[in-house]
DNA sequence: ACGCGTGCCTACCATTTGGTAGACACGATG
DNA sequence: CATCGTGTCTACCAAATGGTAGGCACGCGT
């Protein structure tokens, strides 16, 4: 574990702090503490804070976009993708909070950030609005638009996973065991949404 | 209309602003220059930043709770007033996009913005909240938890609204025409979500 | 031994930030 | 007219920001 780089620690420094307080409120120099270096150090490895940016949405679309992929390599036919997707992104929610808390911020900063992750992500949105549609055509699912269908499950996703504060509100303390309730819940809520045969209990 | 005082110019510039670009993304001094004014101005009628942006809370909850309750007050019975909040949202986002901008803002900037802002709408969260309980018991609506559900339909309403960039990589344009079929679609996939006797269609 | 590229550093810098101090215009009131 | 409160302004300011310039240590090939 002594192969992270120096680009790689600036990288999950900056995961850090971006995906929980923010692009524009975090300082290079605040960043640099929090690492032991210099910001100086940070602006030799990515020349500006745009860019490290950059590096962060790809390295960060990398990663979801591989966890994605190798939960769909193991997964069955169905409903069972719908499941094995929204598992594996509440695993790496519970490994990594704070990758999905970037993915909002960067839903957030808008173009060119924004475009620069959907960009990153789009064969997936387009294997997975194929997927529903063709759902959808064999009678499983109930018949939506797959891309506002889309739109609806990845806001709900996020949303469950990155709205503390609304959590909080609601009385719920954001546990690891309440992540899991959340999870458990978001699943029965889209299969009473979508099985045609659902109702709402597996 | 000439009413506009100079503090509610102020916090309609900071509505757009903080809405949009985001709270930290704004300085007074491009705020004020939007509004024909110096900074100095707006900090003689709000102390600081931080006060602008509680006193732009406290008005914003207070709009959108004066909505709200509106639109329930004209409303039916059981899936009628679902109905009915979920249109009076889209109503203000159609008419004051900035709006929902902020909530989602507010959401991200956590303690003390967001403890503020859910504070507000408290009272409104525990009517939805003991509503749709009664809902279930009475058997109209399937069984979930009431909390993570609230929380699976803000996430989803304010995501269906906020999240144009998600929308654009979606192939679709945010346009207010989009933003019915959004209405549309979203209330179908509650109708299917939530109804015992839904089969998707009215 | 010597150069040389790499990686991190100190020293600065121009600009912007939120905020303070105080003057000036102006309308109302005595 | 004198006074006073209100609202906006000019003039500053200390701190922080992203970024530049350049030096220094160190390991490596010759």
């Amino acid at each position: 574990m002594t192969g992270a780089t120096t680009a790689d620690r600036i990288l999950d420094g900056a995961l850090a702090s971006f995906g929980s307080r923010g692009y524009e409120a975090t300082s290079l120099d605040a960043l640099a503490e929090g690492l032991g270096m210099r910001k100086q150090s940070i602006l030799y490895w990515f020349p500006s804070k745009e860019a490290l940016l950059e590096a962060l949405i790809d390295r960060s679309a990398g990663e979801l976009a591989g966890a994605l992929e190798g939960a769909l390599a193991g997964a069955g036919e169905g409903w069972a993708r719908v499941e094995a997707v929204v598992r594996s992104v509440f695993r790496v929610a519970a490994r990594r909070p704070e990758l999905l808390g970037l993915v909002r911020e960067v839903g957030r900063l808008g173009p060119p950030a924004a475009t620069r992750l959907t960009l990153a992500l789009d064969p997936l949105v387009g294997r997975a609005s194929s997927f529903l549609e063709a759902e959808m055509d064999a009678g499983h699912m109930r018949r939506h638009e797959p891309r506002l269908l889309l739109l609806a499950i990845y806001s709900t996703v996020v949303g469950m996973i990155t709205e503390v504060d609304v959590l909080r509100a609601l009385g719920e303390e954001p546990t690891a065991r309440s992540l899991v309730r959340r999870r458990q819940e978001l699943l029965r809520l889209l299969r009473s949404a979508l099985l045609v045969d659902a109702d709402g209990r597996g």
